[in-house]
DNA sequence: CCAATTTGACCCCA
DNA sequence: TGGGGTCAAATTGG
């Protein structure tokens, strides 16, 4: 009941993430080809389709950016992304609270698998904070990680910190090549709750939807249960973006959300948001 | 045998 | 300098 408004309000969050995210990389795509320089603040992670298990040091990725090299110092420690880049990275907590049927120490499953690389004694933290890693870092250069610490207050309680997002498949089914055939296809995998996103953007020329502005943050609608409708507004302005999403059914319960997004180039980007993407074909 | 976890050492930065 | 984050060798587990 609460839990479900919880969650709610977690996908509405990580939606609002995607949309952020799938708005810089639509503007990334437009300055595509002849790019001079694009927004600093903006970090792109290594393409993993661009480098199938493969080594470091393959040529640029196709989505032609050189830089994307200096991510795959696999041999030497420089395959950790600098302190200053990892500052970078997104960031954000939630609280999970355990569930007694599972019992114990299984609150933490995410629909990714994760990698246990440290505990450590918080000073003034009754519980170790233990750290974990992507299961892919090195197969697939996938740099997220995440932090969970047990509240001291309520021990029910375990605070989750995520560094940064996915950009393995972790076993989810990447896009499909053809359907409608989008322009391009982005893959945005979010570990928010248990709910993972892909994320397509459709061509240009795809058909816009609009909202009424209601909400001053956002608003959803369901509709006729084929999909729900979220459409963010800018605390300035009229919508900057807005979303269809619907549950995909394809792999069974499992959480993956097909997003149809539609949004203004024009707005502002500044999210920093690393994610990766690729031309389809 | 391989992969995940444990755990003390190491390292960076406030 | 030490607290917090990460590494990696040793250990455990499947």
């Amino acid at each position: 009941m609460e839990m479900m408004n919880w969650e709610r309000r977690s996908l509405l969050n990580e939606l609002i993430h995607g949309l952020k995210a799938a708005k810089q990389l639509q503007a990334i795509l437009m300055l595509n080809g002849s790019t001079t320089q694009h927004n600093p603040t903006i970090e792109l992670a290594p393409d993993p389709l661009a480098h199938p298990g493969k080594v470091p040091g393959s040529p640029a990725s196709i989505t032609g950016n050189p830089r994307s090299e200096e991510f795959f110092n696999v041999r030497s420690k420089e395959f950790n992304l600098s302190s200053k880049k990892r500052k970078m990275l997104p960031k954000w907590t939630e609280q999970v609270r355990i569930s007694p049927e599972r019992g114990l120490e299984g609150p933490h499953d995410d629909i990714f698998s994760w990698r246990k690389y440290g505990q450590k004694d918080i000073l003034g933290a009754k519980f170790p904070r233990s750290y974990y890693r992507c299961t892919f870092r090195n197969t697939q250069y996938c740099w997220a990680t995440k932090q969970v610490q047990r509240s001291d207050g309520d021990p029910t309680i375990f605070e989750v910190t995520y560094r940064g997002t996915h950009t393995c498949s972790q076993g989810i089914p990447l896009p499909e090549k053809r359907e409608t055939k989008p322009k391009h296809t982005v893959a945005v995998n979010y570990q928010n709750l248990r709910a993972s996103l892909t994320v397509r953007t459709g061509g240009l020329g795809s058909e816009a939807f609009s909202f009424p502005v209601t909400s001053p943050l956002y608003t959803y609608e369901s509709i006729n249960g084929g999909g729900t409708f979220y459409h963010h507004v800018g605390s300035s302005g009229p919508s900057d973006f807005t979303g269809l999403i619907s549950t995909n059914t394809s792999t069974g319960s499992s959480p993956i959300f097909d997003v149809n997004f539609q949004f203004d180039p024009t707005a502002e980007i500044n999210t920093g948001f690393p994610t990766f993407f690729h031309n389809s074909i």
